[in-house]
DNA sequence: AAATTTAATGATATGTTATATCATAACTTA
DNA sequence: TAAGTTATGATATAACATATCATTAAATTT
């Protein structure tokens, strides 16, 4: 996996610009999720980095982990999986978009994508008209991808 | 709490449309969410069965019935909040339009409002174009309610 | 370099949400 | 009323997440 290692290096250097700093913990997680093609738990990255990578791994440090990777906007958090993937703008420098994500519910895979500006605007209308403010504007949508569409019982 | 009555005579007839029944544990349940001004969870429902309308409630039950009443269309599963509401349109008899949840991430209060066709359309088809397909289309979002707005440390 | 401070991680306990499973009760239909 | 079906009870446990205090490592100051 070369990507992985350019995605940890731009990681790094993003962490350097905010002050903070990419230890080999917090690479250890942000590995585990740049090398799975699924959304995962907190749980799943704490085996990962015991058994693939050998570092002993509490639950507890992967939850206090993720969310330091979240404040470097590294990671995110799908709310509607309870799960966690690596934000695909890593290697990117350019500011985010807001997002939107389409999780399969049948095998936890994500596709990232970014909403146009005039559909963000007409939900932003309907939230302000009903006298609600955003917080973390993101949209998470369950779904099946092409491979689970017809596959829905495994 | 009449309007509360008023809902679950709908509801009773609506399920007896189904060829299903609800039942007094279920009617209880649903009253319970009816009472909310804000989405509940499972164990908070079991509590004002067993408190409020003194009956026995297990909390695995509650599950069960909620599971019921999402089928019968009178329930929605915040899965952003893993909590419950019962849906604004029960006395309605038309069908339901894709409906987009506010959620307040303070104090649970949601608003359920309908998605306009256009923006339904525009996510549809940005969902297709990556090769997904949407199952129970919803949109849920994270938002403040007015009350909440300036109290964010309540 | 030693002392002090700060940041990061470890360890343990517990809280919260949800499911699995088997037993029992109630209702339906023949 | 016996058999079958539907609904509920009871218990256990799984899955996801947070609180808290202790310890270690790194950075900063002297």
């Amino acid at each position: 996996m070369k990507s992985a290692k350019i995605a940890i290096a731009h990681a790094e250097q993003q962490c350097l610009n905010n002050g903070t700093k990419l230890t080999k913990k917090r690479q250890a997680v942000l590995l585990g999720l740049l090398k799975s093609k699924q959304a995962m738990t907190a749980y799943e990255l704490a085996d990962f980095c015991k058994q693939e990578l050998d570092e002993s791994m509490p639950t507890m440090s992967v939850y206090r982990i993720l969310e330091f990777l979240e404040s470097q906007q590294l990671v995110h958090k799908l709310k509607l999986a309870n799960r966690f993937v690596a934000c695909i703008h890593i290697t990117c420098n350019h500011q985010h978009a807001v997002p939107q994500f389409l999780i399969c519910v049948n095998c936890y895979r994500v596709t990232e994508i970014s909403i146009k500006e005039s559909t963000i605007n007409a939900l932003r209308k309907s939230v302000d008209s009903a006298g609600y403010t955003i917080v973390s504007p993101q949209i998470e949508m369950n779904c099946l991808c092409k491979a689970c569409v017809g596959t829905e019982g495994s």
